[in-house]
DNA sequence: ACCGGACCTTACTGTGGAGTAACGTCTAGT
DNA sequence: ACTAGACGTTACTCCACAGTAAGGTCCGGT
């Protein structure tokens, strides 16, 4: 036989090609992984990464998709209405970071590298706009001050930053996930205070 | 003559070719920027980058390291211990935030390009670190309660965060940089209280 | 007047790695 | 039992691009 391989079916074939992929694309960057590696890694032969990939840059938006998802998935129960503003927010945060901190090669590869490779930036500028805009939602809505909703637009910016720069600590490690938390939390809340002599 | 271009003394070609460097890396990222493509921007042929700068990493190191001297310069005159802490931080933000605004391409191959590259991640990231080291500083002299520095680095970290953040913004030209120096000191400011609940 | 060396070019080499051709093998369905 | 097509491989092609070889021109010093 020429494939010493265990045949397996397509589905559980591309999950094990996109496990290695994210691993080493999240080790060494986009353009410093060769499909090759990534083959080795996955213990398959190239020519099935582009059957079932098409190319490189495919397979690596495969990655950013799947990792994506899985972003998403754990920042979703933070979305509930009839919690307060302040709850959800909590919610988020700790999904956030502990996601973060469970998954450093996600976090990495979205983030990290993605972000680098011109183009898939905007893919991941866009998912970014689309946190912020909610997190200044939640800003507006918990408290009574809607006289500008420009500056909880910027104020979501800024603690989005800080949360994706404390994620990274977390993801290395150097910090924990509750006092990361708590820091945010009481950031954005006394953030919001003491608006009314900034504007421009 | 073989060389149509005009003689230069190797101080002012050596710029020059910064400058093009800078500005190709900045748009493109380190490896989809070819050294044919600096070579033509530079309006000089390629051995020459080779003859004053080695290598395509030894160049773009060298880019890191010239605006990277730009940014200390903006950074430099808030270091005043003459002036209160939080003098001190509105002028390092303002320095900070209006060096991104004038020198977008500066900033871009600084921290979105040189942070992706392995080989110079660690360089940017230590810089990163003395910055938050240094705003760590301030925080903890600016407030009568030093009983834990280990918060204000977390704290630092969080602020540096958020302003890179909204430093994007401005380089992107969506804000203004004393809105957004306004919103990072109130930040900073109104964050630093109520930290006493938030020990691990 | 000549030479060393700084400045600069055209035209090459060499290779890493993306992508492919061509070919085997196993199994589900008729 | 035979075939279509899904699963899988080895062994290529091909090119962009980093890096270089060889050589031409101009100037300051002796």
């Amino acid at each position: 036989m020429a494939g010493g391989t265990k045949r397996l079916p397509r589905a559980v074939r591309e999950q094990q090609m996109l496990d290695a992929a994210v691993d080493v694309f999240s080790d060494n960057g986009f353009h410093e992984t060769s499909m090759d590696s990534i083959a080795k890694k996955a213990a398959i032969s190239k020519p099935m990464l582009y059957l079932y990939y098409g190319s490189k840059e495919e397979l690596f938006a495969a990655c950013i998709h799947r990792e994506g998802l899985k972003f998403v998935e754990a920042l979703t129960p933070a979305a509930d209405p009839t919690l307060t503003p302040r709850e959800q927010l909590r919610r988020a945060l700790i999904g956030f970071l502990g996601f973060v901190g469970e998954n450093r090669k996600s976090w990495m590869v979205l983030y990290r590298q993605a972000i680098g490779q011109q183009a898939f930036a905007s893919q991941v500028q866009s998912s970014r706009d689309r946190l912020i805009e909610l997190t200044a939602g939640l800003l507006a809505m918990s408290t009574r001050d809607p006289e500008q909703s420009q500056n909880f637009g910027l104020m979501a910016v800024a603690l989005v930053g800080a949360g994706e720069a404390v994620a990274d600590r977390v993801a290395g490690g150097e910090i924990e996930v509750d006092a990361a938390a708590d820091l945010l939390e009481n950031l954005a809340w006394r953030g919001l205070a003491g608006k009314k002599a900034a504007t421009t």
